[in-house]
DNA sequence: CTGTTAGCGCGTTCAC
DNA sequence: GTGAACGCGCTAACAG
């Protein structure tokens, strides 16, 4: 291991020379040592300890990532976003999943703040309650210089990257209702969980707003076997007069499409069917899922964009309508 | 930020009394002060600062993965499991993707050495050339203690999870073989991948051991839209007399299955298809796939524990053949 | 501009 | 069993 006091040995300078060539910022070197210090530094291969580094700076070249789960496509984009952001500035991610579990998150805030982690971004909606656990962390964070910004949902004030749920849901309603749909289900999700909320109500508005009734809404979880036991759920109810289902994220779609086929429900012949996000994985399946896209990849770059630099606090991503085969005109 | 000098004085000891209370592991202390020094840690809420525990002690408490990209549900489900084992022990994970660039694999193993990780899991197959970069890098990093174990292929001998894909192949050949089919394509992957290799040699060789003639290998990309092109580059070399398509991984055989569907071609009625690695979205395709399941989280776990423990070098996954409906009977 | 000198917070020999 | 002191590699005042 080459240590910077070697570099500095023998490119015959102090120590606090070859660390200001070599990584320091502020101040600058004269030419002469630069080279020299460069050369040596390229000689030897020097490679600065970051360790070190985090300690003597109080913070690590490191931004921390918190997920629900890296196998949900939705968070899987966003993560690799991020992660090309993070490269971009010459940083590396560290990720941690909760799967969900309010306590876990806030140990993994806990866990990223023990390492001295640049910033920290937190990704995935969260339910109303336990959110003074998780501030109460994340204010200590910031307390010490770290930076935070979240992705979906907007929490204490804190940068934000949110998705326009409201807005994309009732457009996507007009959407719909503009190929002739009348009676909707929704596929809400956890009524606690606040993007699902929003999607729902943005959805909801909007019919109201054309005179339409208000849809059927059915609880259930926000992944894809959430999804599929809302639909079972539709169906078991009996579908009556609705012809069109909006499952208020597309895992929850592919969840329901597969519900639908189980139980021979022909999409969209009998029924149409939306989802929201725009997941890569989308397209593949059968019959190809209307939705609303979401440029997930770019979310999460720009979350860590916005942890890092001073732009504004809150950053809205508009969702654009993307019609495809699941939904028909009637 | 409490610091462990602030412990051991409200606690009324020495600093390396409460070092070795709290983080350290050869040296016993008494339980008096033992005792003293938890309620100590406890009541102001003390965090150890792993930068500096990482400097003094030259290793930190996390494990690197370097993956293909975290959007590709094999690399997903394998880092799932991975960090599950690694917050078993108390360990966080540090992820970086390549995107099968070996340059910056070598790249991500220099930054994780930087990071003094304890152990690095590489996982994905390489092609053959340019390897030697990279066990040049890792060579660096074990000699100074770090772990290395690696997903998918073996590599300058270090410890591995390696799944049977020849073995796994055969099976499904001789499978699909039992339902009737003599004339096989194989969507092949990259000829220099290594993992692409075996499991068209043991799908090969498992025909011959039949009796039956060799396949039609086409090669390709390793991902979805390499199984799209692949597929489209058979339809329009005529299929002639092949009744059966193996796509050497589930994300080209998904791509594959579009590239019928666009083309025409019914799946199962006209041509079968099978993949390889039961990924979880497999099961929402239409038809279900065919293919040959390996436990992708468990692998992912198991890396990490045979880095980090001093396990069997080699783990042999055996994968298991699943038939589904995107295989009939002739 | 450049060099000297304290720390950063903790692990770990050494002595006692 | 316990404590004092040094070192991990680097950064950041402070002098010059």
């Amino acid at each position: 291991m080459v240590t910077l006091e070697e570099v500095a040995r023998r490119a015959g300078v102090s120590l606090a020379t070859a660390s200001r060539v070599l990584n320091g910022s502020t101040r600058r070197v004269g030419d002469a040592l630069r080279e020299r210090v460069e050369r040596a530094a390229a000689d030897l291969g020097y490679r600065p300890d970051v360790t070190a580094q985090a300690l003597a700076r109080g913070s690590a070249d490191v931004v921390g990532l918190v997920v629900h789960s890296l196998t949900d496509p939705y968070f899987a984009a966003l993560a690799e976003g991020a992660m090309a952001a993070a490269e971009r500035r010459g940083l590396t991610v560290m990720i941690g999943a909760t799967h969900r579990d309010p306590a876990r998150e806030v140990a993994l805030v806990a866990t990223l703040r023990a390492q001295r982690v640049r910033a920290i971004v937190l990704a995935g909606s969260r339910t109303a309650r336990s959110r003074s656990e998780l501030t109460a962390e994340l204010d200590l964070f910031r307390a010490k210089g770290g930076r935070v910004a979240l992705v979906g949902q907007e929490l204490a004030g804190l940068p934000v990257v949110a998705p326009a749920n409201r807005d994309g849901a009732a457009a996507l309603a007009r959407a719909l209702a503009g190929l002739g749909h009348r009676r909707f289900a929704v596929l809400g999700g956890p009524p606690d969980l606040l993007t699902a909320r929003h999607r729902t109500a943005g959805f909801t508005a909007a019919l109201r707003d054309l005179g339409l009734p208000g849809p059927r809404v059915l609880p259930g979880g926000f992944d894809r076997d959430g999804g599929h036991a809302a639909a079972r759920a539709l169906l078991d109810a009996g579908l009556r007069d609705v012809t069109c289902v909006f499952a208020v994220n597309d895992v929850m779609a592919v969840g329901a499409l597969a519900a639908l086929r189980e139980r021979g429900v022909a999409v969209p012949d009998e029924l149409s069917l939306a989802g929201f996000d725009d997941i890569a994985t989308l397209r593949d399946h059968v019959p190809a899922l209307t939705t609303v896209r979401l440029p997930l990849a770019e979310m999460g770059g720009r979350a860590v964009d916005l942890a890092l630099g001073d732009g504004p606090g809150v950053v809205t991503v508009p969702g654009e309508v993307v019609l495809r085969a699941s939904a028909r005109a009637l």
